[in-house]
DNA sequence: TGTACATCAGTGAACGCGCGTTCACTGATGTAC
DNA sequence: TGTACATCAGTGAACGCGCGTTCACTGATGTAC
């Protein structure tokens, strides 16, 4: 009975888990396209685009990189899929006001976390990127700063977005120092008063 | 007569230019120990730490790359020093307040040009390089805010401080997010709306 | 000041490694009957 | 529903290229006498 039970087990998940040599249906491969991205989008942010390897996302996605170019035409695609991904995780994010948004963007956390924003992250690169790398970022901060621009106090338009695109580059920039200062002190101060500065 | 003098000059242009395979005075060496920082700190900018080789850099500066190895211990230490060279330029430029400095930072001429401001051409890949790198950077930048903190408005050190950190972040944040951005209409409005906000 | 020689900055060929990319192969998928 | 077969996602060895780095060599520098 027990060995019936194994026996079952290990074909399970033999099953579940085996990916061998093998063809995998339409719906495994569009999750694996999803896991490359995932695994992209951390590691660049972590590491950058030269630091991180085609090898080393596929086996983040649990793949070998033969498979790669059965689903990006190169590491450039790559770059960009990955990036329009970390745009995407990016705009999920909400909150009250700017002085919320900048809370948490601004936070210790924010700052330590491996995969952090994109802009921050990886912004110098892809300001010497491609047009699609450069394309994706714009788009998304179009969309960030609208959504700012929503949450921004100010009586008119024009002042509401004026105080859309200030904070965000102050964020964007007080995130980016914290994060090149070799130094606790000093990086904690950038970040307290950039969230002083955009605070109620 | 005319062919004496043509040789003369012949004799002095080779004197003065050809390097050969030779040794070199230590006033020589120290010229083109600058050269290297003078071309690394400008392609560096321009390129990225990974978009440039050694033997590029030691060709703009009129060398061999053979010689690389006499002048730094790897292009890490390269980094490094070339650092210090871009953030020691930038001390070199003065104004009268933070408003006055921040249109000349925030000017297009500032955004397209090739060797633009360390902190936003290269900030991100300094915030996961070497401590030495990370370093240069945060001395650079203690002293930056320290002379912006010179220029700031305000009753209090505490308010001139504040003003000094944010402004810098500000200023860094634009800069950056005006050269990723493929958008000229928006990256123009990026930096004027910078501008506005850290004038007078 | 002139001569002999050790030093060492710069040259250019060469090395080894790791990267992005390719490709022959495998075998499950999914379709036609 | 069952069977036969074409398709094609994933594997892993292999390729070629360019990078950082090394090294034997050259010959001007700079010093000792």
């Amino acid at each position: 009975m027990m060995n019936v039970m194994f026996a079952i087990m290990m074909i399970i998940m033999y099953m579940s888990s085996h990916g061998g040599s093998m063809k995998v249906s339409k719906v495994k491969m569009a999750e694996n396209r999803a896991l490359i991205l995932n695994a992209a989008a951390r590691l660049f942010r972590e590491r950058g685009f030269d630091g991180v390897t085609v090898s080393e996302v596929m086996s983040a996605a649990g793949l070998t990189h033969g498979a790669f170019y059965g689903h990006f035409e190169s590491k450039e695609d790559l770059i960009a899929c990955a990036l329009e991904t970390a745009v995407h995780d990016m705009a999920a994010h909400t909150a009250d006001s700017i002085g919320a948004y900048a809370s948490d963007y601004l936070s210790k956390e924010h700052r330590d976390a491996a995969a952090g924003c994109a802009y921050a992250t990886l912004g110098s690169e892809v300001a010497r990127s491609t047009p699609e790398a450069r394309g994706v970022l714009t788009d998304g901060l179009k969309k960030l700063i609208a959504t700012l621009e929503e949450k921004a106090p100010g009586r008119s338009a024009e002042a509401r977005r004026q105080k859309a695109v200030t904070a965000w580059a102050t964020m964007v920039g007080a995130l980016l120092l914290s994060r090149v200062v070799d130094d606790e002190a000093l990086s904690s101060e950038i970040l307290e008063r950039a969230k002083q500065d955009l605070a109620g």
